[in-house]
DNA sequence: AACGTATCAAGAAAATAATTTGCAGGAACC
DNA sequence: GGTTCCTGCAAATTATTTTCTTGATACGTT
């Protein structure tokens, strides 16, 4: 890909300060040509689909950099942020009149925040909202089943969002790889949620060819955990973080030089006693009769992990799936469309 | 809420033809009222917040309403469709020199749809396609790791989305509602996939008091249906429709007059042996090693359900809860902000 | 410490660009 | 043959951006 940034003399202006984004960029470490990518991303305007880049949104820059704005600048993100709805609906003098500034300001907000013109900034800000939005304003309007179900749906949607946004993709690739050259893989997960996980670790790599185990059981994990040799690996699932029968499994493992995965809020106790940490942090609500929408967010832990591990050991997973798939073919009839497993 | 759809004369323009939104909007058999709610929605650029009016997007008006719009206003619709990070980009009078079209056309376009103006139009779409736009380009970009997270979330998204647009809001209900009264539920399901959102039938609906057992067995299952009562309700899962083994149970379950409730796709065998059927449709991609973001739909499905239960039976889960979050508190340490179980 | 200079923010006004409206020609459909 | 509706043109309107200017602040020099 040509990084062309900042095509247009428009962009950068009279003067030579760099976009805020570009700052933003590489401050998580990582792979820096991802920061080029989202920069371009947003500076270009050509056909490219929505990318990460797409996914870091100026709410968040807004945010975050609040900081190094100007005063007026302060205002115009404030009532952005504040009165999201008036925003994307409004025009930039209307925008302006609000915040007491003028339309320039507005425009050279706009600019400072990377985005190519005010009507840019709109879009971006649209895209972002539709789910983003919804965490900054928590509960449900009503118990009527149509506000409960979108009111889940969107939450969901959330968690998925903020997972994304939070993902460290280095380590995830780094579990992927010690998953996918395991020569046992043990799963570990307790309470109702993780052990679903747990299960459903066990239920996507099965498929891969990989042997493992799943177990909710902590006894069973302790002694697992003693048992597993220095190639197997062992992944556990934590959405606490302080499952104390985990951290005594990842010590005993971590022992014997198997190598250690975690699924678990960082910093927490979990998490400090795995090798390898894919953390997921996640806001809860107060209502406590609203499941988990975190759950959603590990379980798509799961399926990346899954997939990279499905892809780093290619040929041997085709041959499984195929297996299987045809096995519940001829199992129930015909229709080779159907889902892998019910 | 006081509707006074089209404010100002823009609205209606000269001709009298109504939004197709309104004409859209009783389409399900849904409320009536959800109906109005969606148009004002649109028309109002007040701090409304995004309700499912905001759902119910743009995309889907268009795709659904081609065939009544003038062959200017097809072509204008193609484009969208077919290129939309162009659309949200451009400006009218791009996109009206692209689909050979003046500009005014463009702009009746939005119109009809029920935009208030150009403008409006590219908000509405941005926001909803942030998420929808995925379904339409299915594989990721690559199998780097970054790639693949995204293409994830963002398939998990879609599938929260489509699941929404089509989501049978009254039959979950009746649902819920068989399930708060039921004396005792059992939930069935079977393969990697349907087992777990039974368990996790489980998992969230003994939390508010029920009486309540899972089972993937298909001996058990049907010893279990053979044995239910019509107090008792039978609930059960099945990505692909086509358990044959669970329509068997829900066959012998009804003829018992035990109330049966299927997750399923609809029009399926499983579809057509329950009584009440929570159908959960989706595209699934073609990439074979790609988990599917079906399973999050359907435990979306689940988390509904358990919110609506929760409400109906109100006094009595909060107890429970509380006893249960209590009894892992102090299990535990004492940090009473935690998950309610990992 | 005082002065001068550079730098930056921010508004006013002008210029530009985009969008909408009114109108009229033309096609399709009674 | 009349009506209705679609459509583009051109004018009018409106929105947005650029340019220019002013005032404020920070920095370096004497």
């Amino acid at each position: 890909m040509v990084v062309t940034a900042c095509h247009g003399s428009a962009c950068m202006g009279t003067n030579d300060k760099p976009h805020l984004l570009a700052r933003l960029s590489t401050g998580a470490g990582g792979i820096d040509e991802i920061g080029v990518d989202r920069v371009a991303a947003y500076v270009s305007n050509v056909t490219r689909p929505a990318t990460r880049g797409g996914l870091m949104d100026i709410f968040t820059t807004m945010q975050e950099e609040r900081g190094r704005l100007s005063q007026s600048e302060i205002r115009i993100a404030d009532i952005v942020l504040n009165d999201f709805e008036f925003a994307v609906n409004a025009s930039i003098i209307e925008l302006a009149g609000k915040a007491d500034v003028s339309p320039p300001t507005v425009t050279r907000f706009c600019r400072r925040l990377g985005c190519e013109s005010f009507s840019d900034f709109k879009v971006q800000l649209a895209r972002t909202a539709y789910v983003g939005m919804r965490y900054l304003k928590p509960e449900p309007k009503s118990i009527a089943p149509a506000d409960v179900a979108q009111d889940i749906i969107t939450k969901a949607q959330n968690a998925l969002f903020l997972l994304h946004r939070g993902l460290d993709v280095a380590a995830i690739e780094r579990a992927a790889n010690r998953l996918a050259g395991a020569e046992m893989v043990y799963a570990f997960g307790s309470g109702g949620n993780s052990s679903m996980i747990a299960t459903e670790l066990q239920n996507r790599l099965f498929r891969l060819g990989l042997r493992i185990t799943a177990s909710s059981d902590h006894s069973m994990q302790l002694m697992m955990a003693a048992a597993a040799k220095p190639t197997d690996v062992l992944i556990g699932s934590s959405f606490s973080g302080r499952n104390a029968e985990l951290v005594r499994a990842f010590a005993l493992a971590r022992e014997a030089k198997v190598p250690t995965i975690a699924l678990t809020q960082s910093e927490s106790p979990v998490a400090h006693a795995a090798e390898i940490t894919l953390p997921v942090d996640l806001p809860e609500g107060d209502n406590i009769y609203r499941p988990t929408s975190t759950r959603i967010a590990y379980l798509a832990v799961v399926d990346i992990l899954a997939s990279l591990v499905a892809y780093r050991i290619q040929p041997q997973a085709t041959v499984t799936l195929r297996r299987i798939k045809q096995q519940l073919v001829t199992h129930r009839d015909g229709d080779d469309r159907q889902l892998l497993g019910d």
